[in-house]
DNA sequence: TTTGTTTTTTGAACGTGTTCAAAAGAAGAA
DNA sequence: TTCTTCTTTTGAACACGTTCAAAAAACAAA
């Protein structure tokens, strides 16, 4: 049974946990001090959290939740495909933000088998959830992509978003400003390369893309599969 | 003083630390298990390596060294840019393959100021030899690129290398079939890219790959710039 | 050989994330 | 209230990577 005060004892040690994240960042934290920050006992961080690593990983879950809304809201007003991607991605961008460098703590997992990955299928919900903004985003647009590769594109630019991302984490630069030119520019060149798409002389590229994104993804368009893995194997 | 005895203790260890990683895995391992399969005591793994990972990181330099030969070889005979690449990132295939999960312990680190991560400072001259393969291949090959791209191009292949084998290492198929077909469309796809770069329809791609290239790897073509990390960052 | 110096090896101890049996508390049912 | 059951909390204990002072071994100079 979900009782109130138990929820509130989560959050009290998710909230501690982040403060103490920020303060020592996450390596440097112990369980032992965010427990005593919280007010509980080392174990008690256990009965609410799998690892050290998931307390990040809730607050990765929250903040998608607190993103939703604002990102719908966002797609609503805009109309071009670029301003589009821009609401999506600048969300992030900004609800991230304060807590930018904690990111590093999930992103040390490329492993897909990893629980904690996000190519993995336990975070399958949460990276639906937001292929589903990029699937709004290239819905009714004008982008003319050959019938082969555009039920992928939204998947292209979610592994996008996430290379963003992870360069952002790690951008030491002032207000991360390389992060925002590398946005930047590779954003106008995916949109000049999706409107340049349907020249012939690209033809080559095109029957290469989709044979490849087939295996990779392991679907043909149209066709149904039961995918969990962000990158599915059929071993 | 360099003694005979020293290194071969230190191989030693080497050797016993890869038996058991491949037995029970990187993580499943212990630093006690693997000093007593080399018949020592724990702490003298710790002599000789600063950390469980650096222990991998050892490993992966010595196939580097090894493999330098045997790519340099291979350089030699083959003639087309293609056969160059495939020479250079087949060679490592099968080098590492023995090894292949182990280098997932290495692609934990994202984190270029992570002394271990493929970015780092400290692993900056590893980094700089392998690149100098990519730019051997480039050199004197028909490819004809604007002059504000083509120096980049040997750090981009070098790139799109890491990311193989990061993909590599996490196929579960069967012979890394998955991997294999990665590799074939999209060293295809990049050599064509390569072969249609120089028509005029894509200036407006070269223009913006050139300016988001020179930030990112803060260089100009023919300035003189100290580079440690792998995308150097002047804050 | 003896003495002094440097390199190598040891293993106990530390800090950390994590587990788990047991205690404490909450919520009904009587 | 008292008994029962379920949820929550505790804190000692464990396993592991790592450190380090001290012992041992190797070496150099006399």
């Amino acid at each position: 049974m979900k009782t109130k005060k138990s929820e509130e004892t989560r959050t009290r040690i998710l909230e501690a946990a982040l403060d103490v994240f920020r303060e020592r960042g996450f390596e440097h934290a112990t369980i032992r001090e965010i427990a005593a920050a919280a007010g509980v006992a080392a174990g008690a961080a256990y009965y609410y959290f799998e690892s050290k690593e998931a307390i990040v990983m809730a607050f990765y879950e929250r903040s998608q939740g607190q993103m939703g809304p604002q990102i719908d809201a966002g797609l609503e007003k805009s109309k071009t495909l670029e301003d589009r991607l821009r609401t999506i991605i600048s969300t992030k961008f900004e609800c991230f933000g304060p807590n930018r460098k904690l990111l590093g703590a999930l992103s040390a997992h490329a492993d897909p088998d990893h629980p904690l990955s996000p190519f993995s299928k336990e975070t399958a919900s949460i990276r639906e959830v937001d292929i589903q903004f990029f699937s709004r985003a290239v819905m009714d647009s004008k982008v003319r992509l050959p019938a082969n590769i555009k039920p992928y594109l939204p998947r292209l630019l979610w592994m996008y978003q996430m290379g963003l991302i992870l360069f952002w984490v790690y951008d030491h630069s002032k207000d991360q400003r390389r992060t925002m030119i590398l946005y930047e520019k590779t954003l106008k060149m995916i949109l000049v390369t999706l409107k340049i798409a349907g020249v012939p002389l690209l033809r080559p590229l095109h029957r290469l893309a989709a044979e490849l994104l087939e295996v990779i993804y392991g679907e043909v368009p149209g066709g149904e599969s039961t995918q969990k893995t962000a990158l599915s194997s059929e071993d």
